[in-house]
DNA sequence: TTTTTACCTGACAACGTTGTCTAAGATGAG
DNA sequence: CTCATCTTAGACAACGTTGTCAGGTAAAAA
């Protein structure tokens, strides 16, 4: 690390005394605090003289409103933020989900937090604690999906909660997710209608609901054809994509190997694809993956995905948590006003919805490799 | 979007009708609501009889503390909370900023609230408004470098503010970068070793100081060889990936095509390779991009890159983020204890400081095109 | 026993802001 | 000119919590 101080001393960080008040701007301006307060909130009924010398006292104090003070004590109680717990944002899924979800934050005014639990389930729980006690009007989650459901659920944490990707068990909440178990037979179909019969499994985390759906639909796709599933084929729990890495290595040296290899998500696909390329079996296996990613159409072979939408998932999601923020709040929910709604309006303590988003089977070369 | 209502109406999202405060627990629990801020922050000289009784009525009323009214009281006054603005989630750069400040935050139990600019400078006014009124502890950014400087001094925005990747002009603050021009001279030079002499640039939004600076380094090693910069070789401000590949389209129909191409930023690598390869020409013409990117070895050919360390970066960032905030409260910097420090520890009103990260040329197979 | 000391506990004010209410002045109608 | 009405301003309390301080009780010292 190079280190440079800049060298004019009088470049140094200062640094305010103290921030100003509104008693400040009251005292210096020569009024009443609430009239301040009227001044900054662009309240009506405030004299045209009032008003321009609260703003230049305002402006003279570098005045900054406090909006933690505000929300104790106006009524609606909102802070106007909302959580956001996703997985890894190095993963590209989980930076669809934030960016959707802050896109739509953006659109309403709402900050985000962000925490990322990165597998780790006391992570989770700290993150969760913490949105918690700074009070977010709601939350957004991909649960990891461990036993303590109490975290979750809205007599707990004290707000609407969202979930994206994965639903807890036992929890009642709104869902968005996509047909993992579905989309992993509609791939499993597409190779064997190549003719395709020696399917390997990668598998992530056991532990995630995502990871048995997708298990569950390789495993239907294969008893449909009246095929067993054979226990060397099947590769599950892996971490990471060096993890698939090692296990397609495995696969490679089988004595009645795969033609071809069913990646159940990115990073495990990618693994899988750097061990056929430094085998040079890139061209004689088959690939498909679960989860489309950045260049996989770049590739040689290009990869044949599902892609799923994670933006709009994210994006759906809060608006869903909008929605049910608002019915909380007991907003006006008219029936006859939804017409422009993207969310089915959402009544106060209306069931908990599950938001299905379609997912496509986009072919590319890595599956045209026939048995 | 199938929208499937879950049949069992039990399953209804219950909303508790009002958070329980201190001053129900302690009637609850026949105590006074001091003693229950005692118990709830585990303050000693509590008798084990009242703690027990204010556990009991706590769990009764499932009460959870509210930190933005305790951080009102308290005389410290933090919120144990940061801002981060950076451009864009998708992106791996600032993905990997993200990350690192992400982590950097968990470490020290802090909440990140997260913004994403998006190129847009309204956008970004907007979140370091919504931060500095959330009144944050301190601040990174990935800033856009507009002209609107006020935005981010100290002095107006009330909080320590570290820059990474790029500095605003005019604004004095703490910055973690990159050498952009040296970096883009090494790349440069790089290709010139290997004859090249050809050479077209891709790069990004001019107003970007990281932009402006590669374009320095661009120009720097061309007239180190006594070579001109050729305008039909130059294109800037691209503003993404098919901006990219337009460009590189445009190149391969001049009637004196470039031997080479130094792509600027990750994206417009991908647009510059994906244009080669639909015109079949990425084994004839070299390529090199300034920033890695997660599939660029994988590619054919492995595409040649300067590789930052965004994650570093961002990690460094909000270390020097926190010395700086903890520098401001008069927190004890005894020079002697900074041993295990990885940052130098800042003195109050300490002069701000550049902290450069070291690049990496990473060789792999696209520079090793011959001219 | 009385005095000192230590330990617990609660009353009260305050953090920065806004909701409520009352008062004072201005304006208009009769 | 009087009375009703409207407009504007400020006093006060409250949001949920913690810092300060004083009081009370029990244990230790005299």
């Amino acid at each position: 690390m190079t280190t440079l101080s800049s060298s004019n001393s009088a470049d140094s960080v200062s640094r305010p005394a103290r921030r100003s008040t509104m008693r400040d701007v009251a005292s210096l301006a020569g009024v009443s605090v609430k009239s301040v307060s009227r001044v900054i909130n662009e309240e009506k009924g405030v004299s045209e003289d009032v008003r321009r010398r609260v703003t230049r006292a305002a402006e003279q104090l570098q005045y900054s409103p406090d909006f933690t003070a505000s929300n104790l004590r106006r009524s609606d109680r909102r802070t106007s933020s909302i959580g956001l717990l996703v997985e890894d944002v190095l993963n590209e899924f989980s930076a669809s989900v934030n960016a959707g979800v802050a896109q739509a934050a953006a659109e309403r005014g709402v900050v985000v937090l962000t925490a990322f639990s990165t597998g780790d389930p006391a992570r989770e729980r700290e993150a969760v604690r913490a949105f918690s006690v700074r009070r977010v009007d709601g939350l957004v989650a991909i649960p990891l999906g461990g036993d303590d459901s109490s975290v979750w659920t809205q007599r707990d944490f004290g707000a609407p909660v969202v979930f994206v990707d994965r639903s807890p068990k036992g929890v009642v909440a709104d869902c968005v997710l996509t047909n993992n178990r579905e989309g992993a037979r509609e791939l499993m179909t597409h190779l064997m209608d190549r003719g395709h019969r020696k399917i390997a499994f990668l598998g992530g985390i056991n532990r995630l609901e995502t990871a048995q759906e997708r298990y569950a639909g390789y495993v239907d796709a294969l008893s449909g054809q009246g095929l067993p599933t054979k226990a060397s084929w099947v590769k599950r729990d892996l971490r990471d994509a060096d993890a698939a890495r090692d296990a397609v290595e495995q696969l490679l040296s089988l004595d009645d190997p795969p033609t071809a290899i069913f990646a159940a998500q990115n990073l495990l696909c990618m693994g899988a694809f750097r061990a056929l390329a430094s085998a040079e079996r890139q061209h004689s296996l088959a690939l498909v993956s679960f989860d489309d990613f950045a260049l996989a159409d770049l590739l040689d072979p290009a990869v044949t995905v599902i892609a799923q939408d994670p933006r709009r998932m994210g994006y759906l999601a809060a608006q869903v948590l909008f929605e049910r923020m608002d019915a909380g709040a007991g907003a006006p929910s008219a029936p006859g006003n939804d017409t422009a709604s993207t969310v089915d309006r959402v009544q106060r303590d209306a069931p908990a919805m599950v938001h299905e988003i379609p997912f496509r089977l986009v072919v590319r070369e890595s599956s045209l490799i026939d048995a």
